[in-house]
DNA sequence: TGACCTGTCAAACGATTGTTTGAATTATCT
DNA sequence: AGATAATTCAAACAATCGTTTGACAGGTCA
């Protein structure tokens, strides 16, 4: 039939990307093999060669796509929350998208996982994610705080300040399996992220007040 | 020779750990070739299998003796800072230990970097280093916060705030990559390392106000 | 000295890796 | 329908992995 080749065409590629991100995620791009991934594409060894060339550059397409994905689903908080909140509402919400990113469990947990794995051994693509997306996050953040402490994004004080909040937040992604066994109790679903953020939130805005008000 | 072979014999199996420590350290222990271990140590390839069995079990004792190495050089607090002092003064020790601890350049450095990987790709290793080393840092800290702020070291609210405080600490370790292309400015030698854990505990003493009080 | 244990070494083993090949199959277009 | 291009497939490729093997050297104890 001609509807379904035509969808074979793409939908090959799709699944591996599909797989790909998904393998890529929980065993990282040194531990992946190429043949689990194309067991899970339902296509053939070969398929990953002919589609996109080489392992490598099927990597580097499936962080775009999963950026893509990610980026839907999450958008920046800009685009959510609605203008004019006030600084400290807009941290919550900054928190709580961060926070809902990395521990999403479904398709768009690719992105936050393979991150993960980017900072630990970095790639040449950590540098295309910093820049595109690490980076507007990371002035998205400073801008916030210095809004709530006052002086300039760039200050010193901004940058510690936010890398302490965003600290908090991937802590316990990064140390999951450390966390799990140490407090059982914590969990990491819907209502529990909710909490999560509004503590991360509280500590956050108190921490920030011994560095208010230093304004030159 | 007497004496040089007696050496050579533990002297091989030394020479073999402190190779795999750093070897495991730099790539992990999927990654980690039987043959560059052995070629680092002098050795032939079939040295890990005689002195230590397999693979795996060479990475155990590695971590083993990676613990060692790095608890008689960064001892525990309660054994580094003069009892009797304020809660206050505790935490900044603690934080600038934890600091010291993963940002040593030297063979106690591995044992950080291994933690490291272990918390994203777990193996049987982690359970023996939560038990023998996490879990009583945890409480230590947990003992220092419910000083702050009062109430059981088995709170959650103390739980999550002792997860702010270590996150703030392990967040530039997690993230160096991305944190040198972000902000270059942030180095990591021994200075900096101080003013970066003071900047954590003004941080973290001031977010822990609004969860003092609440007792019971 | 001669038997015995310990440790080292080069060579090879089987298994798994990413990639390539050439034929078979399917879709596209005149 | 027939020719052409695109895609899939099983098989094999060379390279590398952890591990094993058997020969060899040196020290110990009878």
């Amino acid at each position: 039939m001609k509807a379904s080749s035509q969808n074979d065409q793409a939908q090959t590629r799709q699944q591996l990307l599909e797989a790909a991100g998904a393998v890529f995620a929980e065993v990282g791009f040194r531990n992946a093999t190429v043949r689990e991934i194309c067991q899970r594409a339902q296509a053939n060894i070969a398929a990953v060669n002919y589609h996109f060339g080489d392992k490598e550059a099927l990597y580097m397409e499936v962080f775009r796509y999963s950026q893509e994905k990610a980026h839907e689903r999450y958008p920046l908080v800009p685009e959510t929350a609605p203008a004019g909140l006030t600084p400290e509402k807009r941290l919550y919400f900054f928190v709580y998208s961060l926070l809902q990113r990395i521990f999403d469990e479904g398709e768009a947990a690719w992105h936050g996982k393979l991150m993960l794995r980017e900072m630990m051994e970095p790639t040449t693509a950590l540098d295309f994610v910093v820049g595109e997306k690490i980076r507007p996050m990371s002035e998205q953040l400073r801008a916030i705080v210095a809004d709530i402490i006052g002086g300039d994004p760039d200050d010193e004080r901004v940058w510690h300040c936010s890398f302490s909040i965003v600290g908090q937040c991937t802590f316990y992604c990064h140390s999951r399996p450390v966390v799990t066994r140490l407090y059982p109790a914590q969990t990491f679903e819907t209502e529990a992220l909710k909490q999560l953020a509004e503590h991360i939130t509280e500590f956050s805005l108190a921490g920030l007040k011994p560095f208010r008000a230093a304004k030159k």
